[in-house]
DNA sequence: CAAAACTCATTAGGCCGCTAACTGTAAGCC
DNA sequence: GGCTTACAGTTAGCGGCCTAATGAGTTTTG
């Protein structure tokens, strides 16, 4: 599951010992980097283990709380949706998450299979499905909701307020550097073949 | 591969509003774990893709710079060794990447069937291997780093110095934290069973 | 010395990502 | 109408992660 498969995360003087020897190594790069991944991966390990006891992955979970946005209007503002429908159909909650159809038709089968969510064929275009949460599917995350808020919230609750908005402004600045370098490789390619 | 299956966050007002239905919601909390997780994903995406397209995962990649070490004493710095010789069995690469041991079967299995490296059986205690870099396992590496090295430091190109330094100090912090929390949870249990 | 306990590596089976290929349906265009 | 194209969902197969169980070898201990 984790990102980065190094324990021990080399100390910066190390990295700039290697520096010497390894051009191209940039130290200060390198260390946040490392510790981005590895902070990720633990915080990310805390709120799984709680997840896991509660037999589901992250993905399913996050599939049910698209489905819980969708079917209920109050609980929109939760997941930031701008209109009032969210994803309904595999192929609006694969994009939605962020995962391949194929993969959403796994998590589907897998929570049908538990019982928490249903498929509904569409009547207007027979291709459609529609995936809608069960009552138990309902009580699932009614349940399991507090305390996952409450995992999420202790993982960073040694941050003080001003931290957190620092944390995530630089964590923004990366976010926007890394789309525009994917935009930058993406556009060579897609500005010559749509001739 | 992500650890988030959410494209889009929700924006901080939206998670305000949420708060006040769902108790136990700590909107900067949840605003600055949602973005570490999203932040981590991306970067280690762009990672993943350069090594994706030499062949290699990840997990293999973090072998071979293990494997690296343990074979060339002048690159023991670059991962932080504290001794002269790293890890070489199956078991101690397992413990250095933080996998089981059987997935580092698995890997290790692959990176044999690719020729990368060799499993030798060890003379002195017939029930461990010992894993091996081969040449051609060294020159990949070889040609693999430097552009590794570029990509990593592109994706934090954005910050300043002094912003890598004020992000690696949050993450510590909440490294730490993550930490303290798992001992909390483990201790209770394990304090108990040594009886 | 022999049984018990431990350790190493592996295997078996499951989940969850992916890509690529496939089926069935809808829509556009002679 | 019939052809092509595009799209929704699924299937098949692979890689990598996990846990649990297994077989082989070593160490501990009575």
């Amino acid at each position: 599951m984790p990102h980065l498969l190094l324990k021990d995360l080399p100390r910066y003087e190390c990295l700039l010992e290697a520096a010497k020897e390894l051009p191209g190594l940039d130290p200060s790069a390198t260390e946040a980097f490392l510790h981005l991944l590895r902070t990720s991966d633990d915080a990310a390990g805390v709120t799984e283990r709680n997840l896991t006891n509660h037999n589901i992955s992250q993905g399913r979970f996050c599939v049910l709380m698209l489905l819980w946005r969708s079917h209920h209007p109050r609980a929109a503002k939760l997941l930031g949706a701008e209109d009032c429908c969210g994803p309904r159909t595999p192929a609006e909650l694969a994009d939605a998450a962020g995962v391949t159809r194929a993969t959403m038709t796994g998590l589907v089968d897998t929570l049908e299979r538990d019982g928490f969510v249903t498929r509904e064929p569409d009547p207007a275009d027979r291709r459609m499905m529609s995936v809608r949460l069960t009552a138990k599917g309902d009580k699932f995350l009614q349940d399991l909701l507090p305390g996952h808020f409450k995992v999420t919230a202790s993982v960073m609750s040694s941050l003080t307020e001003a931290e957190r908005r620092t944390l995530v402004e630089l964590l923004v600045k990366v976010q926007q550097n890394v789309a525009a370098l994917r935009r930058a490789k993406e556009e060579p390619a897609g500005a010559a073949a749509p001739i």
